[in-house]
DNA sequence: TGCGGCGGCGCC
DNA sequence: AAAGGGCGCCGCCGCA
């Protein structure tokens, strides 16, 4: 009650920055309740600094109970926070909030003691550096333009898929005796499945990575279905049919649209504050929230295709093959405003390009040199291959670059859709491997480097253009990645562990009532891989400080909106940004050739 | 009813 | 010795 008192006006107002655990929450509150209700001073937005920003490049949980758990994992969540925020902050049917004092005294001690925790956590990592911080409200301006949705569009898909999904359940029912209602039943159609298939069906169907031992994923469906068309395979009619629905259903991409349409601003129908920065806490990658721009279906329509079919669907006709025609509207949903245009633009082959520029060999240098050609990197690989096959060039240049094998090469193929027997992959993997020869070095020099790095705590080591260093005592000793952007990758909790490095792994978060935390061998591929993700994404977080208008951005793209008379100039701004190397990353051929869109596609 | 775990999907 | 990695959301399932 009553004004804040002056000293802390004064001291809020010369603070340099405020921090809290999520920044923007308490922004917004400050902005939209604090200042004009209980006369709070304005403060600028540059000093809001976000302390689950600061725990991510640290390589912890953007959580504060989870961050908490990493640190020491016998921290136990205070249950009493979530029951006492629905208790006071949610009000009642006549919009009164309770005002209990008990329970007020309560609250105030429960953020007392969050607050206390941030500290903790403050204090036991490294702050943001000043770039880090602005890079963070860059990307928050970015979340507060937002991108605009075709609300009509997809409030009629989310009509059309609802109508869909009862259909799918329907069939599924009548096929199954009313066992299985619903696409999703992973539980129930693998049972029923086992009930009826032979013992080789069963056999496709096993796999390590579920906990049951089977799988029907995309994959294994469509490869019983066809060995089931080629006659190799026997399984009974209701199976095959059952099948083919969860095929045709499964496409629970479709949600997107209900999500659009409650993410949607009613006033200008735009979805706000969808993007993480360095949501990816191990590579410092953007990730995103609520509307996931990140996963959207690349298989989409054009433009005309899209405004064909929303005409359809706004005027109740039927359209073909439901499902999969709505999860190819998905991209083209994203518009720009009245009298605006996208303007697009993304890097060809960046991963390609920074790993041979990371490794900074001889060798390397020759495979940026058909970058700098303008060559097809596919065609050139395959050829260094000796087989005169893009297609495999391709996905071997996709697949192999990160100490993967077979497995890597084979889940990739799969994806474009390339059918080979496992023979004549391992011959492909090692064909890859003597055509690179750097890339193997590499390997095993990165690996032996974090690993020297690991056992002479404090020292330097170099490899290509990175170097590592652990330091000892923060978080039970943190190996870091310094990249030449000058960035820095963390791997917290370092040890060894039979011979190899081994850290707490911050994207695996373990069951409620484990009491350690999840720990991860770090081997060469996820070494090499992070390095490559992260310096990529530093030159995207570098490239957005320069190019205005941007309304979303996919790792390797940008997406601007602009008036339709700037789209030119745009078009040649964001092209020079983007292919021109920072200075930190001199000899780096990069390419970008960004076009227009009405709607968004790929 | 709410929550965590799981299997699955999609992207770079 | 060999091993690609990084994300988030949906719907179901089982438990409290």
């Amino acid at each position: 009650d009553g004004p804040l008192p002056p000293e802390w006006v004064k001291r809020i107002t010369e603070a340099s920055y405020i921090r809290a655990h999520k920044a923007r929450f308490d922004q917004l509150i400050w902005e939209y309740i604090a200042v004009s209700e209980y006369g709070f001073p304005e403060l600028p937005r540059t000093v809001w600094y976000c302390t689950a920003a600061q725990c991510r490049v640290n390589a912890l949980p953007s959580s504060l109970d989870d961050a908490a758990r990493a640190i020491d994992p016998r921290y136990r969540k205070d249950r009493r926070g979530k029951a006492l925020i629905k208790l006071l902050s949610e009000p009642n049917k006549w919009g009164e909030f309770n005002e209990d004092p008990n329970a007020l005294e309560a609250m105030g001690e429960y953020c007392m003691q969050d607050v206390k925790l941030v500290r903790v956590i403050v204090q036991l990592t490294r702050p943001l550096t000043m770039d880090e911080h602005s890079d963070w409200l860059r990307s928050e301006e970015i979340n507060d333009r937002g991108i605009r949705v075709d609300v009509s569009l997809a409030t009629a898909a989310c009509k059309y898929a609802r109508r869909e999904r009862l259909v799918v359940g329907e069939e599924l029912s009548q096929e199954t005796g009313g066992t299985i209602t619903g696409y999703a039943q992973h539980v129930r159609i693998r049972e029923w499945m086992l009930d009826r298939v032979s013992r080789t069906v069963i056999e496709v169907m096993k796999s390590d990575d579920s906990k049951s031992g089977y799988t029907l994923d995309g994959a294994t469906r469509t490869a019983i279905l066809d060995a089931a068309d080629a006659e190799t395979l026997d399984i009974p009619d209701d199976v095959y049919n059952v099948l083919s629905i969860v095929n045709e259903g499964s496409k629970s991409s479709v949600s997107k649209f209900e999500r659009m349409v409650k993410m949607a601003d009613p006033e200008d129908d735009r979805v706000r504050g969808a993007f993480v920065w360095a949501g990816a806490g191990q590579t410092g990658r953007f990730s995103a929230r609520g509307l996931q721009l990140h996963n959207f279906t690349r298989d989409c329509f054009n433009p005309e295709e899209a405004d064909a079919i929303k005409a359809s669907m706004l005027a109740g006709e039927a359209i073909p093959t439901v499902m999969q025609t709505l999860s190819k509207m998905l991209r083209p949903a994203l518009i720009p405003a009245e009298g605006k245009i996208f303007v697009v633009g993304d890097w060809s082959a960046i991963e390609a390009r920074v790993l041979p520029w990371l490794v900074h060999s001889e060798d390397a240098e020759k495979v940026l040199d058909v970058f700098r050609a303008g060559e097809d990197i596919y065609m050139h690989t395959a050829k260094a291959m000796r087989i005169d096959d893009r297609f495999i060039g391709k996905v071997a240049t996709l697949s192999l670059g990160y100490a993967g094998g077979v497995n890597a090469f084979q889940s990739m193929a799969k994806n474009y859709g390339l059918t080979m027997p496992e023979s004549e992959m391992a011959e492909i993997v090692s064909k890859w491997r003597s055509a690179n020869p750097w890339a193997v070095r590499f390997w095993a020099d990165v690996e032996r480097a974090a690993m020297r790095a690991v056992r002479k705590k404090g020292e330097l080591f170099d490899v290509g253009r990175v170097k590592y260093i652990c330091v000892d005592g923060m978080l039970g000793g943190t190996l870091m990645c310094i990249l030449p952007s000058g960035n820095v990758i963390q791997y917290p909790g370092i040890d060894i562990e039979k011979g190899s490095v081994t850290y707490a792994k911050a994207s695996i978060k373990p069951a409620a009532d484990t009491t350690e935390w999840p720990r991860h061998s770090l081997y060469s591929a996820i070494l090499v891989e992070n390095m490559c993700q992260a310096e990529a994404g530093n030159l995207l977080k570098e490239a957005l400080r320069k190019v205005e208008d941007v309304v979303a951005h996919v790792h390797d793209e940008i997406i601007c909106e602009v008036d339709i008379d700037e789209a030119s100039h745009t078009i040649v701004r964001l092209q020079s940004v983007m292919e021109t190397a920072p200075e930190w990353a001199e000899g780096l051929p990069l390419k970008a050739v960004p076009v227009t869109m009405t709607r968004y596609g790929k």
